[in-house]
DNA sequence: ACCGGACTTGACCATTTGATCAAGATTTAT
DNA sequence: ATAAATCTTGATCAAATGGTCAAGTCCGGT
């Protein structure tokens, strides 16, 4: 007789399965309208459960929204933390940018929805700002910073140099609707150009 | 006898003077809580009135949030509106890169308010989209293009620039937050050069 | 086949919130 | 001073919404 499961209470095929089925609905709803703008019923209808359902697996909004949250913060770092301070700065800042922007295209409501979090002061992942996210941020613009010691990038303020890569890569999914009003659906591979050109002719030694 | 005014009621002086404070209030709850997230309690509890007599001057919570979203229109299409065609590109794009950042520290709330109006999908400003900035950056594209052609400026692909110079600009306001995790209050005018420096090293001729 | 636990939901509750209204207070024009 | 217009608000309403519950259904292991 085994003894019965204790605290980490294993997982049912069906409580996965939906737990996955609501996070994705709760991604898009929570993404399009704001923490407050999206309502449980939106995402119960979203994913053919009954609220009573969805309250079944989380038992608050709130829960459901740090689920949905959490799920995207670790995918957020991995870009910046791959990035190698071995191999060479072109090679690696472009290869980072393109990452990026991949997460732009790929998952824009991710994105919209971490910008949403941000925009409002951040509730949910102060900790997450002031922890992970600024150890990584200081160890990589250290990375820069070397690089530029040695002479392989023209000088750069390197913590502002990765907000600017943030920045531009982010707007065209936290801003597509204005991207696309002006000059419609992009092109990936133009905007991909576009922006590896904006942010890194200026600081490649030997482009200009 | 003077006629009665007709349809353009002539406004008292104590309406003007709430419908200001109304709309000041409006855009620091909007801008801080969203839309949806904003409520009309809250608004009147900061400017001191009741809820019926916001309701008195703005009949509905939609119309105070266009009023205010509105009143931020002209001022955000001002400092690219007055990029000279005809002076120095290096001065004049220093020159609006410094005013995109004075908005950005100076009103930082109205930043935030149309930032999350974008991010959700622009339903009250689609027009405005569409419109008067489609046609306002087309314009000044060509003024960078002219430039380029001009050989005043190195290649650059003059619509996604001008979203650079946005996205990083705006993003000290609308991700606030988030830079002062990582790096405390940012210094200006240590932000103004570290911005200036990575969009514009790289296109202006003569610098490398 | 059967039993216990996991899952599902219609009905319901309490609170929040946008909006209304009638009555009273204040301002303005004459 | 006084009447008309403007302004103000307590009380109240209806809808939306987060959350509960008891009662039923389904699934997995034996």
């Amino acid at each position: 007789m085994p003894k019965p499961q204790a605290k980490p209470e294993r997982k049912t095929r069906i409580q996965s399965q939906n737990e996955e089925i609501i996070l994705d609905a709760a991604l898009e709803v929570f993404s399009a309208y704001g923490y407050r703008g999206g309502t449980i019923d939106q995402i119960a209808a979203r994913c053919g459960l009954s609220k009573p359902n969805l309250l079944y697996y989380f038992r608050r909004k709130d829960d459901i929204y740090k689920a949905v949250l959490e799920r995207t913060l670790a995918d957020w770092l991995e870009p910046l933390r791959s990035l190698d301070p071995a191999a060479d700065p072109a090679t690696e800042l472009t290869r980072y940018i393109s990452a990026k922007l991949d997460l732009t295209f790929g998952r824009p409501a991710a994105s919209r929805l971490f910008a949403n979090e941000i925009l409002h002061g951040a509730p949910h992942v102060a900790r997450f700002l002031k922890g992970p996210l600024k150890e990584l941020v200081d160890a990589k613009a250290l990375v820069i910073r070397r690089w530029v010691a040695e002479g392989k990038l023209r000088p750069v303020d390197a913590t502002h140099f990765i907000f600017a890569i943030w920045a531009v890569t982010q707007h065209y999914a936290d801003f597509a609707v204005q991207v696309e009003a002006i000059i419609g659906t992009p092109d990936r591979e133009r905007v991909r150009r576009a922006v590896l050109d904006i942010l890194l002719r200026g600081i490649i030694p030997g482009r200009g």
